[in-house]
DNA sequence: ATCGTAGTACGAAGTTCTTCGTACAAGCTA
DNA sequence: TAGCTTGTACGAAGAACTTCGTACTACGAT
């Protein structure tokens, strides 16, 4: 089985989430997570850029702390980590998509 | 006089606010005006880099909507455009100063 | 076992960002 | 006027970011 890394709640860089979030395809991303569509496989997003492409968007927003991604077969389900964000920088992630 | 072009409220950009606001050094900037620091001359924040890079971060602040700046003399007064941000996206601000 | 699907690794190209130094402009002060 | 202070303009270097294509791996289905 297949794991990736997550950084910990307690772990969680300002600089890194924002950063993150401030490029327009991640929000997307982002945005529709939010939208009640948790769970969703990186195919079902369709950016509007190719696939390695893609994947780094993923990565980045992995990293930073912004979603949580788990193997499920070949397909990865994508989680927003709302409650950690919320935990470790309260209201940001709310203030970014209301205003998104 | 020389004046300085400044976005209008309503034409803020996320993005930009966004990408602005992820930089550590133009966060210490205004974490400094939130401070209750108003109204002080770019040479009084003691940046950790030169000066025409000192300029250029002062210059992304200002043209994403973050900072004010208006000539007084030779100096620039710089201010927080805290009630403009809160007005486009509420909470924003709020949410990135208490998580620095 | 073979094939298809979902995503990754890697290298490359082009763009943008950060930083700097030097030379310069604008305004105050003596 | 001469000199000082504050910040800008410009060019350059290096780093980081975004994008892509191709080859690859892992897993499931036939």
């Amino acid at each position: 089985m297949r794991t990736l890394e997550h950084p910990r709640t307690e772990d969680l860089q300002l600089d890194a989430v924002l950063s993150a979030l401030a490029d327009p395809i991640r929000r997307t991303i982002v945005r529709q997570l939010a939208d009640g569509h948790a769970d969703q496989a990186c195919i079902a997003f369709a950016l509007p850029v190719g696939k390695s492409t893609s994947t780094h968007h993923f990565r980045v927003l992995r990293e930073a702390g912004v979603i949580e991604q788990r193997y499920q077969g070949t397909a990865i389900l994508n989680t927003l980590r709302d409650t950690d964000l919320e935990a470790r920088f309260p209201g940001l992630l709310t203030a970014i998509l209301a205003a998104t």
